[in-house]
DNA sequence: ATGAAAGCGCTAACAG
DNA sequence: CTGTTAGCGCTTTCAT
């Protein structure tokens, strides 16, 4: 593999001209370019990014830790990032944490390891940030949370309106005559979670109906915990007439609890789900949902962390918290 | 951020010393290891990847250019890649190539300059290599194709069985009695889209039906092709009894077509789906779809990889094919 | 078992 | 404009 060196021997000029070249930050004649380029192409020389990176301390690289790619709300989100990185120039490097703070650590120190410019994080855990996170020096590394953070870290965040998107589903429900809406959280530790089950709080206080400690399961935001807590919420006597899940993968869960109990959709109970998956409006019955800007949450996230890079964003954290958008569907139809 | 020089000075030990504790390769006393592990933790040393990759020419990284992580069926395969190589210390570059050869071409340099160990990639088009991959040179830096892959490059590859999946659900469409089956084949220039029109010829074949030219059509494996083809075939007379589409998205854009159409699903046609996505067995009716083995695909290609990487594995380039299984669902009942 | 020192490939002063 | 050179942080001979 072809260094700089060889490149500058057989361009015949010195390796700063060949850098200027390559980096177009000084003034090269004409002629000694060509010849440059010459070699580079007839060399198929590419510049070593570590030793760059060494040089420079710019890895020109972001690193992006996500609970689990596998679940379709987070490509979402890491496509939108990708985008807006590549475009200026960085590379993307992802983990998963499974929700696990300690993996989310093991990533962190990788990451850091490899001197990554900057952090993207969907925080694994909550709401007390872990300690290597308090040791952090966001100066140095900036990090942007990005739909979950840890409370008492000064860092970029990037979130959803919960509360809202909770609320609107939840109005809509008892707006279509359901005052017994059954509700599966997400873990109340993290502020996502919380959040949306405040926004369902709120509705039925609005509408002063008493809340129900025997229609609120909390769930783990995965396809299971979704799934028992469905056939815990139709155990109910009398049963809810409506169930509003905290996210899609749970929702997930509950279709395939009811399908099991043969419980019609939207005869015998609502559904609303918190993330709108693309399917949720094809199947029979579709589902209604509350739609997050999953493109937006990663592409603004993005581009925060790269302000903070450029140190063209300065001063104290900003907290950005975008619209989420009620999408009504058959699942929620009046009875 | 300390450097290997602090720790050794704070030590009071040779920079190598440090180096020999941290990699464990050379025999250090008991006694200043101590020393500089306390120097480590007090000073929150991290190596510096970079300057150890410039050294050792290895950058514990591996870049994996996918199609578009938007579509569930590549996260899967990333999520499975990921896994095993985060488990053997490498750290993993994604891109998008939105199947567009030109852009997979642009990943392919970044990540060369990066100085990737290794490379998986999940070709963006075909069959003929694009020019920047004739010139590689897989000995150099190993390259292992996942699902699908330019003809004529010496490097591994790993591949689902897609004759034989297609076979299947045709068979088992013909033998529920449909003898009029719409195919929506992938782009076929992309050697997995000829394979799975080459299973659905054969079943044909050997049932005696004559290939309907009127009956195929060539989508794009995305949502709206998908979506345009099944109108057209749902515009032929006779209709078609049955489609089979050549990916899950394009399955969703036929549900789609037909939701709009209000045709009755298995009543009025059947439907079977090359690619299987979990919510296929939540819908109404479910799915059947033949299942590709994602984990496996991107595990057993990262595997590979590695042994690649770290010469365990020599000779010619291996060719792995994985079995691909039909789940029968409703959507194939019986009429 | 330990340390001195070379050098990986690059950029950025600096001198000319 | 162009070239010389120091040095980024690390690993690895090579002496000792």
């Amino acid at each position: 593999m072809p260094s700089i060196q060889d490149v500058a021997k057989r361009a015949r000029v010195s390796t700063a001209t060949v850098s200027h070249v390559i980096n177009q930050n000084y003034p090269v004649s004409a002629q000694r370019r060509e010849r440059v380029l010459k070699a580079i192409r007839e060399l198929e020389y590419h510049p070593n990014a570590m030793a760059r990176g060494l040089r420079t301390s710019k890895s020109k690289t972001v690193g992006m830790i996500i609970p689990d790619i596998t679940n379709p709300f987070f490509p979402a989100v890491v496509r939108a990032a990708e985008d807006v990185l590549n475009h200026a120039g960085y590379a993307l490097l992802v983990g998963n944490s499974d929700n696990a703070p300690r993996k989310e650590e093991a990533y962190y120190r990788a990451f850091r390891e490899k001197r990554v410019d900057g952090l993207l994080l969907i925080a694994a855990g909550g709401p007390l940030p872990p300690e290597y996170l308090r040791n952090h020096h966001s100066e140095d590394v900036p990090v942007v949370f990005i739909d979950r953070y840890y409370r008492g870290i000064p860092a970029d965040s990037i979130q959803v309106d919960n509360v809202s998107g909770s609320y609107q589903a939840v109005i809509h429900l008892i707006e279509t005559g359901h005052h017994r809406v059954g509700m599966i959280t997400g873990p109340l530790s993290l502020g996502n979670a919380k959040l949306r089950l405040e926004g369902y709080l709120h509705a039925l206080e609005e509408h002063k109906i008493a809340e129900d400690p025997t229609l609120i399961f909390e769930g783990k935001f995965d396809f299971r915990s979704g799934y028992e807590r469905a056939k815990c919420l139709l155990d109910q006597n009398p049963r809810p007439t409506a169930i509003f899940a905290s996210n899609g993968e749970m929702m997930k869960g509950c279709l395939q609890a009811l399908g099991e109990s043969a419980v019609r959709v939207p005869d015998e109970i609502a559904l609303v789900s918190f993330d709108d998956f693309d399917w949720f409006a094809l199947g029979h019955p579709t589902i209604t949902a509350v739609a997050q800007p999953m493109y937006d949450l990663g592409a603004l996230g993005a581009e925060i962390l790269l302000k903070r890079i450029m140190n063209k964003l300065q001063g104290r954290p900003r907290k950005k918290v975008l619209p989420a958008k009620l999408i009504v569907r058959e699942s929620s139809k009046a009875r």
